[in-house]
DNA sequence: GCCATTAGACAGAATAACTGCCTATATCGG
DNA sequence: CCGATATAGGCAGTTATTCTGTCTAATGGC
């Protein structure tokens, strides 16, 4: 009995979730890795929920945690960690008293700048192996994708 | 100075590693929810690197840690989760005094189950989305990244 | 001025994975 | 058979990430 499993369901194997997650984890990987050997050993991955967000202007804490989609208490965590390192700065918000204002040091604009540009070397080079085309209609249905699970 | 940030670098906007992540964190979500209103409600999605990875004649904890690619402390927290919810046993092996076997219980091989109908369902309407030819597509240039990237 | 809303802080917990060290067992060369 | 080495797993402790719940303080409309 129960010798029915499907070990291999169809001639597929795996789901897109799964790629999804591998494709993300290999890519993380490899951004950090080569922001460490950048001289950023410091930051982490889950940093970029702020650097991705932040506002070269400057942002507030509500702000980041609502574009990151995630709480404002962690999203305070992560400010904190940031300027523990000096990768932001922390000052009142001239406008509202409750209010703090998250900006990035120089240090932490270079951070960005580092991250944005190993980001888009790692794309760059997906795109030599699947070629200029598949790339583009790959962004394509992942945006489509993405808009579609909202 | 320092006024020469590049806000959104080109037309572009997002990276693929960003596409990738925000893609699994909604699959994942949708996922997991539905499960929990099929029953399983104390499934976490971490569990899924045991239930994934597990043999229908039962595996042991550093062949799932392997296969999973986390250390096998990691996988033997997993293990012991997942023995105390109820979903697998845990046995000596019969070919090895030092090693375990991990095997699914009914509710295990329910879990297993459901969990990959909900992937294939999810899938499906994904491929309802995009078009049987687009999916196919995309399954073939997600598996080529996945390999390129090892 | 009062009060509902908002920004953030503080405390605590849940989840997920790690490193380091230890024991028991297995296996292989002599 | 024995000792060296490798392997399976256990135990203790830590780090990282994010959550809930509760609180204070400031804002802003009336």
């Amino acid at each position: 009995m129960t010798d029915n499993l499907p070990p291999p369901p169809s001639g597929d194997g795996q789901r897109l979730a799964q790629l999804f997650h591998l494709a993300y984890d290999r890519l993380r990987t490899r951004i950090y890795g080569q922001a460490r050997d950048a001289g950023f050993a410091d930051l982490r991955p889950a940093h970029s929920s702020l650097l991705r967000n932040i506002d070269p202007a400057g942002s507030r804490v509500v702000d980041l945690a609502e574009r990151a989609g995630m709480t404002k208490q962690s999203m305070a965590y992560l400010t904190d960690s940031l300027a523990k390192l000096g990768y932001v700065a922390v000052g009142p918000d001239p406008d509202d008293g409750r209010a703090k204002r998250i900006v990035l040091t120089e240090r932490g604009k270079a951070a960005v700048d580092t991250l944005a540009r190993l980001s888009r070397e790692a794309d760059a080079e997906l795109a030599i192996t699947l070629g200029e085309t598949e790339m583009m209609r790959l962004h394509t249905t992942m945006r489509q994708l993405v808009a579609v699970l909202d």
